[in-house]
DNA sequence: TATATAGTACGAAATAAATCGTATTTGCTT
DNA sequence: AAGCAAATACGATTTATTTCGTACTATATA
């Protein structure tokens, strides 16, 4: 059962996901368009970046028209948790309640978002009541 | 009123601040041992590393003696701070709350820190509730 | 005091990431 | 069909980061 690894996408490759999760599949020209808005990028820049995401399957491309079409080849939450871990091992010494509490108290954060947070508190402790033993939600 | 700027810490240099924040003021010889506890590396590149962070001033050092003393020259919760926002720009696309719900959803999450998580909270919510209007948290 | 030991200084190589220029290709438009 | 605009391919440079070798220096001790 060979699990697929996901290699850890730099700043610059997790931006263009960004781009294709929020947009879905995009020329490479909209990609860069996004992206322009944002910083100083040359077109072939954002080209190459792709390219490159390309053979390390970050993103998959459809050429059979002319004009590529990239789309993301990894899922947002998937990549998301994966960075999460190393972020909070790197920055936080591997204590990710370190994290919620900085991410919570420093800054502003909205009725209607502390109400969700509960929400979810309320069901992480009755999944927590009714199983009691590890039961792996991590895919 | 200049305010410090601190400059954003490589993965390496997190390394080393998680040690000097951990156990305070050390020698090269230490943080030296306790990253090989981690992962390969060798004395002169930990030295190395001390030194440039020294030129940034991520660091400060005491260099009466002949083994050099070494300490954090910024706070563990300014820098973590800091590089929570990046990261949650970076691999969020903004959105802290979408980063605690991964952070309380993907990983187990012992009744007591939820516990702490709900105080955290409510004291929020008092916050919230005491005055309405903004307060600059943020420094 | 000579030697060994543990330390620091620092240049430079190795690696990783981002950027861009230029050549080439393809498909319209006239 | 010729010319133009828009795209891709890809080598090469630049920049950032990590790593380490080697020279040098100070201290302790035989």
């Amino acid at each position: 059962m060979t699990r697929k690894m996901i290699p850890k996408p730099t700043e610059s490759e997790l931006e263009i996901l960004q781009v294709l999760w929020q947009h879905g599949p995009s020329t490479v020209r909209f990609v860069n368009d996004e992206l322009s808005q944002r910083r100083e990028i040359g077109y072939t820049t954002t080209l190459k970046l792709l390219q490159l995401m390309l053979e390390k399957v970050l993103v998959l491309r459809d050429d059979d028209t002319r004009t590529h079409i990239y789309r993301a080849a990894v899922r947002e939450e998937e990549t998301q948790g994966l960075l999460l871990d190393k972020f909070v091992d790197a920055a936080f010494g591997g204590s990710a309640m370190k994290l919620v509490m900085q991410a919570l108290g420093n800054r502003r954060t909205s009725r209607e978002e502390l109400a969700q947070i509960r929400r979810l508190l309320n069901d992480i402790e009755i999944q927590n009541d009714t199983n009691s033993p590890a039961n792996d939600s991590a895919q």
